[in-house]
DNA sequence: GTACACTGTGGACCATGGTCCACAGTCAAG
DNA sequence: CTTGACTGTGGACCATGGTCCACAGTGTAC
């Protein structure tokens, strides 16, 4: 597919594509027929899009996604380098969700006290 | 405390104190003798410094920190609307815990199948 | 072959969240 | 009363992650 079908499977826009496509973070093949240098995408490049989105909303920069996703398409690092690589990302995903966990009972139970009629005293940050 | 002590205590720097204040997310009081316009801050500030870094490592936008900062302070909202202002929160959280758990997911298994000596394919995101 | 949609490129521009710097006032110690 | 640490201010600068634009080539339909 072309940048545009690209565009509406993924979501994204044309020059975000560009500019990850200038990243690194996504590598279409180049001329859709010898002569033009159209970007042709494939369904890989569509499930490696939604990778970036998903990891950039946990608060991954592209830096460290373009690395992440270099593993995911088997870069040529070790085995073991890529198992640290990634069990580094996970270190970083399970602190993020201690913080999650705890700013969300921070919110339930201010929600709770405000919509008890706001009984005793406001619930403080754990 | 002043700003110097209070960077100490919270971990950012006093530039970033100064533009958290400029933006509003920090509120101490000026002048910590008549004459000059030294910013004193006092354990709220801290605690409220905290509850900043937190929400801002989870992806919120500073923006969305200073309505939330000004609801933890009983910022002058109705009841209804700082609850539905939490709750709006309390989603955003929801939905990040489930990318989360997801990509969680994905990070665990292709670990597990990097060290167990890659046996099969290797696993695709969900 | 002309029109029109689609594609490419380079570069300017933007918002966010800081970070750095020069310069000036404040204040406690000696 | 000077020195040095600390504070304030305004403004320049930076990285990240885009977004917009003008201009030019491509491809298809008429």
């Amino acid at each position: 597919m072309l940048i545009q079908e690209f565009c509406r499977a993924t979501g994204l826009g044309r020059d975000t594509v560009r500019f990850y496509v200038k990243r690194g973070l996504l590598t279409p093949a180049v001329g859709s027929s010898p002569g033009n240098r159209y970007r042709v995408f494939d369904e890989a490049q569509v499930e490696r899009a939604r990778l970036i989105r998903t990891a950039q909303r946990l608060g991954f920069t592209l830096r460290q996604i373009g690395a992440l996703a270099a593993e995911y398409e088997h870069g040529g690092v070790s085995r073991e380098g890529r198992a640290r690589l990634l069990r580094q990302h996970l270190a970083q995903i399970d602190v993020l969700a201690e913080q999650m966990a705890t700013l969300r009972a921070y919110l339930v139970s201010k929600i709770g006290w405000l919509e008890g009629g706001e009984n005793g005293p406001p619930p403080g940050l754990p």
